[in-house]
DNA sequence: ACAAACTTTCAAATAAGATTGAAATTGTGT
DNA sequence: ACACAATTTCAATCTTATTTGAAAGTTTGT
């Protein structure tokens, strides 16, 4: 099998895997393609080789640059801009690892912060009620609080686990230990 | 605000969450309100709470089951199925780190097994070329292989960093520790 | 064996998200 | 100031994933 081929295969498989990740197939596939071409392309070389159209070339490659993903290169001298990937699995893991925390365990935190100011009590009742549905009552209330509380201090957890592990992915010592 | 508000306000917002990570709204929501739910619910139950279809509930369901997040009771001398969720977040954790494992990295081990049994040689080439372009190829040929090999070892560390944290986290020992 | 209660299936409808393509905008050299 | 190349925007369109709802299937008690 050639390397072109290869590279179609592997552009192929990178797009599908994607869209398990949360990202676009198109996306994927823009940085696959990236992944491994050996120099930098254009956005015209990224549309013509993934067939794709300018608008969406152009979302995609701004959405992998926010996720640092990519960069932008310019050649002196030339007008169009080039695009080149970071090539260190560590570094895109890192990287991936920023961005998902960023996105996902953030907006948890925000809702927590939502949900656990609000006073629970059992004092809004305006019907009479038994000494048992008061009881009931409370226990549920008791044990959404727990809930709550166990989401917030494991989201905490979790984020500080991820900063731990970023910045021991970062020391070089770390990393030449893992590989 | 009362305990419904608020458990309502958790089922949106663990919807919205769900989407970012790769669950849909629905499972997520059915999921949430088992979360919040001191008993287990009948599937009617659910339908009821979240306005969802019968064919949606059952399908959200059986997902949620195969992820090993929810579980079936039968309550003796009743035909119901009432359904109940793990709510202790480490084991929730586990399961689905388990379960995006299987989805999100044994894919990418299978396609990397693909690509690298291809035969990458320059003997196909049909035109004749410079000595520039066949060392050019070679060098691409070369950080191609590179590229496949960085992610098929990374990808072979992250399942064997994932089975430890999971093996770890089952140990009551390091949950006591990280509590 | 039947009816009632409940669950599952699946083709069609819907909703959510991604892509297109044409037009507008930006930046560069003359 | 103009022309040209490149980039960006965005409403319309297309794609994909999810949900619905009605019908079929299952299970249980009589």
């Amino acid at each position: 099998m050639k390397l072109d081929e290869a590279k179609e295969k592997f552009i192929q498989a990178w797009g599908v895997l994607g869209t398990s990740w949360g990202i676009s197939r198109t996306m994927a596939q823009v940085h696959a393609l990236l992944l491994v071409s050996s120099q930098p392309l254009s956005a015209q070389e990224i549309i013509d080789t993934l067939s794709i159209s300018q608008g969406s070339a152009n979302m995609n490659l701004r959405a992998l640059i926010d996720w640092q993903l990519i960069e932008k290169i310019v050649k002196i001298g030339e007008r169009k801009e080039y695009f080149s990937a970071e090539k260190d699995m560590w570094e895109i893991t890192r990287r991936v690892m920023r961005e998902r925390r960023k996105r996902e365990l953030e907006p948890i935190l925000k809702m927590l912060e939502d949900v656990k100011t609000i006073e629970l009590s059992e004092k809004d009742k305006k019907e009479i009620e038994t000494k048992e549905e008061i009881e009931q009552k409370n226990k549920e209330i008791k044990e959404f609080k727990e809930m709550m509380q166990q989401i917030d201090s494991f989201a905490n957890r979790a984020e500080k686990a991820l900063d731990v592990m970023i910045k021991a992915s970062e020391s070089k010592i770390v990393e030449r230990f893992l590989k």
